[in-house]
DNA sequence: GGAAATAGAACCATTTTGGTCCTCTATTCA
DNA sequence: TGAATAGAGGACCAAAATGGTTCTATTTCC
């Protein structure tokens, strides 16, 4: 439940670049200067994320990383899945359910996917613009509403407690 | 953004009682048996789970575990809570940010903290009942809508784009 | 007191992650 | 043409997290 180093860092750094112009390309080196961090890690995080589709690479002189697309096209969700592969709480997905050990007698992989859904489209809803904002906005719209006691029973119970 | 495997059994185990009568106990062995998988793995993480006040436990002959309350006061969020601590996708918390090495000039450590929150409380909104359930609602209730294209702009824009 | 059950902690093997470094290819410009 | 600059890709190793097992205490019922 918690998301690796190095997709934090690629958030941070997304962020960074989402704040600069649009179509400006930047080294290596200063956005690590910028950032904060060495040169080897930020290039190990800006090589996955231009692997992903996200940055757009230019070698040789004058070369550089620069976005993709808008900044508002562009989720956190994306970045996650640069950097850390396809999002997905758990080990065994519908597909390829090696890894887990009750695959076959397991009753919760169904919801599983549900859960999954659930926490991908949240990350999906927020973009790298929501992040570049100094102090964003309160997601209110992002998140459903914190109900807490009892949800509307738009499901059919069979044994209605 | 995987859980770990124990909190993954803790979610199948927890569903596991909540499918069973509600306030009975039953034994490690018993449970292990049902969800096929090894005694001291379920035992481990029945005892997180009783530390985590979301199964009560009773020593002794005719012992064993039950749930501490309804299935549908529980969420998975509480049970990914007890397995593998705060719920929190980032390593550096507005508390204490050792792990980041860049905290004092992160400029996104306010945002994180509301995609925490959006998760958090998307992980809140499902309780064990719904886990239960053999196919459940579609959790649309659940989940923001997937509006993929432009967010309503309901947060202040200096710059619109 | 003995059997049955959990509590708690120690323990080690395996895997994952973090981080660095080296070589190769592409691009620009003198 | 060739030197300088920038990224691509992968090998590599140390450190940390995780998975899983086992042992000893403690509680409870008969
Ligand atoms: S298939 Fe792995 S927990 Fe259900
Ligand atoms: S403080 Fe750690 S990424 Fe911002």
């Amino acid at each position: 439940m918690r998301l690796t180093r190095q997709a934090d860092y690629g958030i941070v750094v997304m962020t960074h670049f989402a704040r600069l112009g649009e179509g400006e390309t930047h080294t290596t080196r200063d956005i690590a200067a910028e950032v904060h961090l060495s040169v080897p890690m930020i290039s190990k995080i800006l090589k996955a994320l231009a692997r992903g589709d996200l940055l757009v690479s230019q070698r040789g002189v004058n070369g550089g990383y620069s976005l993709s697309r808008a900044a508002d096209e562009i989720s956190v969700a994306d970045v996650i899945t640069a950097l850390e592969g396809p999002i997905g709480m758990t080990a065994c997905t519908d597909e390829h359910s090696d890894g887990c050990d009750i695959d076959d007698v397991c009753a919760v992989r169904g919801n599983w996917q549900l859960v999954n859904q659930v926490v991908r489209r949240a990350l999906e809803n927020i973009t790298l613009e929501h992040m570049a904002e100094p102090m964003p906005c309160t997601f209110d719209e992002l998140m459903p509403p914190p109900r807490k006691e009892r949800l509307p029973q738009a499901h059919n119970h069979e044994r209605d407690s």
